[in-house]
DNA sequence: AGCTCTCTCTACCAATTGGTAGAGAATCGT
DNA sequence: ACGATTCTCTACCAATTGGTAGAGAGAGCT
């Protein structure tokens, strides 16, 4: 905690800013959260995280940002070690996918906030997102024609996918409403099922 | 619109403020609408909102019960009248939750406020939904037992198609990042590859 | 030492929120 | 005809929100 009077130039504390923003953004929305708690937990106040963030649209952008970019990294490089095969490319990128999640639940929380942005934060979102679903829609219909997939739309594929695992993000304590455990070994236990479901739809006749 | 002085009794009002709270919620989130903007679609001041439901809790409470009610019935319909194979009757169900969805996107939409749910409004909820899930649990671990259907855990596909759906239904517009069009052919054609997939997964092997 | 830049602070503000108090018009049962 | 009930209104309120203005402490360069 800093106090009155004592403050020592701390570049850092954009960071902790910026991670408390993604914990909070991502467990209770971003409507929920006022900058004034985000700074009560950074130990700030509330006029430092506008002195970081000219506005709190600003943070969110950062927040998004800085999580696409993250994900981003995380998948890529999940598909670059995955073997040759199709199936176990697509079974590398679910598990690479969850394993951030399964570490820190607000992450993919975050997702659910993704339909309540402007135009201009989604586009800016997509613009990460983009370039890694063109590459995984091309590969999947290459893969098709080579016929070591199942035949199928594969942007359809795709966005089943994303929606599933958005569904599981957003759903972490709604998913009680059906029986579902919400801890660490459940969200493996549906990893692994959706892993299942994939294999068997793509998987050739 | 109701000019002042003028209340003529209208026992209507209580429908058509849960009507316009039903598609402002689904389609921006609880906290993001105001009682003042249902009150202005309604043509009503925001105190009759108020009078109508206690508070901004009640009414989302009525309008969380009223949708999931409709949506058990629906599903209910939906499983009776299929025939008895147990892969048709998966596809039926995936068909019934998608009907309502597909000409009232805030009706699933809700579901995205699920997770913010107080805990007697989440139990409430439950208390609903569990029933129908349960019987589906025990309807799939019986036909895998007959063998008409892969094995597997049937709490865990039950889990992860209500989070697929909700995962649909909580982006339409957040699976434009990933170029799915989120109109009502693109929606259909969404819910058409979850019923392959399903199919996929559970026909025996 | 002195000056500038970086960073966090105190003090306020306008707007919006959910909610309360109570007046008054229309309808219905008597 | 009349009183009670039902329903919507005007008028307010306390609390919270995102955001602004500007003071002032520490660090580092000259």
């Amino acid at each position: 905690m800093i106090q009155a009077g004592a403050p020592v130039p701390d570049r850092t504390t954009r960071e902790r800013i910026l991670d408390a923003a993604l914990d909070l953004f991502g467990a209770r929305g971003v409507d929920a959260v006022s900058l004034d708690e985000i700074a009560r937990h950074v130990g700030v106040r509330k006029q430092t995280v506008l002195y970081w963030f000219d506005s709190k649209e600003v943070l969110v952008d950062a927040v998004l940002e800085k999580v696409a970019a993250e994900l981003v990294v995380v998948i890529d490089a999940a598909v670059r070690a995955a073997p040759d095969d199709p199936l176990d490319r697509v079974d590398a990128v679910v598990r690479a996918v969850f394993r951030p999640a399964v570490r820190r639940p607000a992450l993919l929380g975050l997702v659910r906030e993704v339909s309540r942005l402007s135009q201009s934060q989604a586009d800016r979102l997509a613009a990460h997102i983009s370039p890694l679903v063109e590459r995984a829609v091309h590969y999947l219909a290459a893969e098709m024609e080579t016929g070591r997939l199942r035949t199928g739309d594969p942007r359809l594929i795709a966005a089943l996918s994303y929606a599933t695992v958005t569904g599981i993000a957003t759903e972490p304590e709604a998913l009680r409403t059906v029986g579902w455990v919400a801890d660490q070994a459940g969200l493996r236990a549906l990893r692994d099922e959706l892993r299942t479901f994939l294999r068997a739809a793509l998987t050739p006749l």
